[in-house]
DNA sequence: TACTATATTACTAAAAAAGTAACATTATTA
DNA sequence: TAATAATGTTACTTTTTTAGTAATATAGTA
């Protein structure tokens, strides 16, 4: 099915599903709560897509395509290596990456294989590129050589947890007070150091 | 039906529902998933409470009967008539008070009388309460004798509206500054005053 | 022990959601 | 304007989910 995805309704379809989904998870949604929403027919829905799951599919892709460019765009930049870090770091306070608590809770609740298998697709993939990325930034000098991508891809999430850790956050004025400290602890460790380049 | 409201269960059901219907509404959530989340059976669940509708009734109780005890602690505070103006916007601003927006929605959008009803009575109930306290203040000259205090009511949910408001959010630095340039505006209105007391 | 609260299983009935067919309407465009 | 494509409407059928119950089992407790 290939639909035309230059019609307006295919977009307003889109956009509503992804707004539903994002808030409630995608077993909460119905077919005909979007389509209502998005001011679309029934039979409008179906000759577009197959069923709810492979539009649930389409919504996820557009959000991991451009989580993964936004991601990319930010590697790119020409600014260093820290500040790409702290930037990781607070896009996942902001929430803005990739996908709802309560989509991926939903997804992996309900059964549904398909749609799991298709998240750990994207998730491998990302990965990848992030492990590229460190190793290209070891290679770069941009830290300890002695140290495992792997690994510090692990630190980094466990990292990212604290950062949403309400008690935490309550030790500092401002969430960028603590996005600070967490990536300052990430690279320099709570030694003290003589040059913090 | 009057259970046990002492049983360990029938708290866990109201904690578990309570959550639930905040964030996705009444409709959405099911009967069974709130015995799943509260480790409750269906037979335990049936014994307690009638139906779903009943149980939030129950809920809407709590959540009501709760915001509004902290209304009247508030306005029972020896602090200045100005000062509780601002407390009642910071606490829209929060969206503390009372339910979730999700909640009304899907109360209002989803038939169901019955609930309709239960809150338009609640409503009518911190509504006259609030017309109560407008009016005491009034006699005990907190606001100028020559207005109406329904005027000051429907004036209250205009302005608390505006402290949701994105665009206008965007002007001020902190949420507080809009408070209090809103109930600043509340209360003298936009002329140069001599005595702001 | 007897009583009470709760769980388990296995249902039935009712409601909601999914999905479709046939035909109507509106836009678009050759 | 005639033809074509896109979308809407209605009115279904089928499937799935949810609600709700009965009968029986189990665990804790007075």
């Amino acid at each position: 099915m290939q639909p035309n995805t230059k019609s307006p309704k295919y977009h307003q379809i889109l956009q509503t599903a992804r707004n539903l989904f994002w808030k409630h998870g995608i077993s909460r949604v119905t077919v005909d709560e979007i389509c209502t929403e998005a001011a679309v027919s029934k039979m409008t829905f179906y000759r577009m897509f197959d069923n709810k799951i492979e539009l649930a599919k389409t919504v996820l892709d557009h959000l991991f395509e451009e989580s993964f460019q936004k991601y990319r765009k930010m590697m790119a930049q020409d600014i260093p290596f820290t500040e790409k870090i702290r930037q990781i770091v607070h896009l996942k306070f902001e929430g803005t990456q990739q996908i709802s608590q309560e989509l991926l809770l939903d997804i992996y609740k309900n059964q549904e294989p398909a749609l799991k298998a298709y998240i750990e697709n994207w998730k491998q993939r990302s990965l990848n590129q992030f492990l590229n990325d460190l190793a290209e930034a070891q290679r770069k000098g941009w830290l300890r050589k002695d140290i495992q991508p792997a690994f510090v891809l692990y630190l980094l999430n466990k990292m990212t947890d604290f950062v949403t850790d309400e008690k935490l956050l309550a030790l500092y004025q401002t969430p960028q007070g603590l996005i600070m400290e967490v990536t300052n602890f990430f690279f320099y460790g709570i030694s003290p150091n003589d040059a913090n380049s």
